[in-house]
DNA sequence: CATTTGGTTTCCGCCCAGTGGAAGACAGTA
DNA sequence: TACTGTCTTCCACTGGGCGGAAACCAAATG
């Protein structure tokens, strides 16, 4: 029976995204029979798919057979957001070299924070964000900035769910998490010990826009350094001025392709 | 008649990408007319493919009703060639603040070089390129480079080309061209002055992998610095080397989504 | 307030692009 | 040679995609 067993409701459009996002979770090339299992498509109509996908360059296919995502998909992607990444970008190198530690800059994705930009230095430190990555923000310092300045209703929404539990020292207490967000409030900056990930802490100051949360400002820094972390305070808060000067102009809407709920 | 007069032929795949690229060519939001305008597709059938790429994150619709490309998109981008331009940002970085000048790191596509790292300062300078965006080869510094050490097939079939004239000084007469390329591979580095852009000029120097050119690394200056411009050629010559060091174990074919014809 | 203008959304029956099981081709591996 | 895992091609069936048309909406205009 050709034909005869399709799923019915699915589109192609769902079938051509699944299979893109097929590549976000596991890291590296895919064959096509991993494609197959990771969209749940069968194999022959991944193989046309992907095939067309590969012509227009939104796929690549190495030496090896294995496919990639396309270079073609990166240079389309550059214009989201564009105008602010290209306004912020020379004032987090800024915050870099002042500092000397890992500066990044984030937005609020629905529940979680999203990276959007990252200077670090040759030195290694152990990294659990990256540009283009999440992570729960009641676990990190920009989350927690954000969450804080953030209306209301987002921030009783967000402590109305199960938080999740990264590292030991993660605060997953509701009630004592809005005290921390309130404290937050008051002092105008956050900080995280180990919350994330062993090893490092941060530090984040809010950046706003048109009055209302834009994203936050932070540092990673190595766990020893944790206790003296507030002596990069007065460059946080200088940078993000900094930031909000240069983005006051850029209308709200084309900050980023993020769809507000 | 309805569904009478379809266009045959024409795939779903290809109508999505379509209205994915119709981004590419103008800058800011788009209204729904438009994207059907600038994908060649009926209004109706633009209205049901955005409709579910809005669902899907890929598309982001403002609160005037206008469409851009959204954040899952560029978030899933990140991952392509994220290890190239993980290890070689720090090292850019380092380049720019070395000089002061503002420092980019390019690859070939085609026939045009294509920019996949860029660190300029606060300060003001004619930009012509852009991350993501491209250029022609020949125009720039970073392409001159890349071009030079390219195998001979792809520059004799560069050459065979029309060459754009982006300014008055662009160098397009092929003949006077291969001599050119010629001396940059003897001497090690290009240059070009208001080549692309009047007002600004640059320097690059090649990036080599697994004994082939991999990237052009380069800096641009306002044109008054034109004459000195060899001065940065030892932090050039530095950084790429440092660039080389840091990627060697970086298998080629990960490197980026890039189909090599 | 009626009208025009410029855009967005919904509707619906036709029909071909999409479908996916199966078989064939291919490359390692035992 | 047989086996195994993967990729590619084939093909007859069929329902998701199609798009013209009409309804809808909002803002500007008379």
């Amino acid at each position: 029976m050709a034909g005869g067993n399709r799923e019915p409701g699915r589109t192609v459009t769902s079938k051509v995204l699944a299979i893109l996002e097929a590549f976000e979770q596991s890291r590296g090339a895919l064959s096509l029979t991993d494609i197959a299992e990771g969209s749940g498509l069968p194999l022959s109509t991944t193989h046309r798919l992907v095939a067309e996908l590969t012509d227009w360059g939104f796929l690549s296919r190495s030496a090896t057979g294995r496919y990639q995502l396309g270079i073609r998909l990166w240079e389309l992607a550059q214009n989201t957001g564009r105008q602010l990444r290209d306004a912020a970008r020379p004032f987090v190198q800024d915050l870099f070299s002042l500092t000397g530690e890992t500066a990044q800059l984030a937005v609020r994705a629905g529940h979680e924070v999203l990276y959007i930009e990252r200077i670090y230095g040759t030195k290694r430190v152990p990294r659990a964000s990256r540009v283009g990555g999440r992570l729960p923000m009641h676990a990190t310092a920009v989350g927690k900035v954000i969450l804080a300045f953030e209306e209301e209703w987002v921030r009783t929404a967000y402590l109305n769910r199960d938080l999740e539990q990264t590292t030991p020292h993660t605060h997953t207490n509701p009630r004592r998490l809005a005290e921390e967000l309130e404290q937050i409030r008051e002092q105008g900056y956050a900080t995280t010990l180990e919350e994330v990930r062993l090893g490092s802490c941060s530090i984040a100051v809010p950046v706003f826009h048109t009055g209302r949360i834009g994203a936050g400002l932070g540092l990673v820094l190595a766990s020893a350094q944790g206790a003296s972390m507030t002596r990069h305070l007065p460059v946080l808060l200088g940078v993000s001025a900094q930031i909000e000067r240069a983005t006051v102009h850029i209308p709200l809407e084309s900050l980023l392709g993020i769809n507000r709920r």
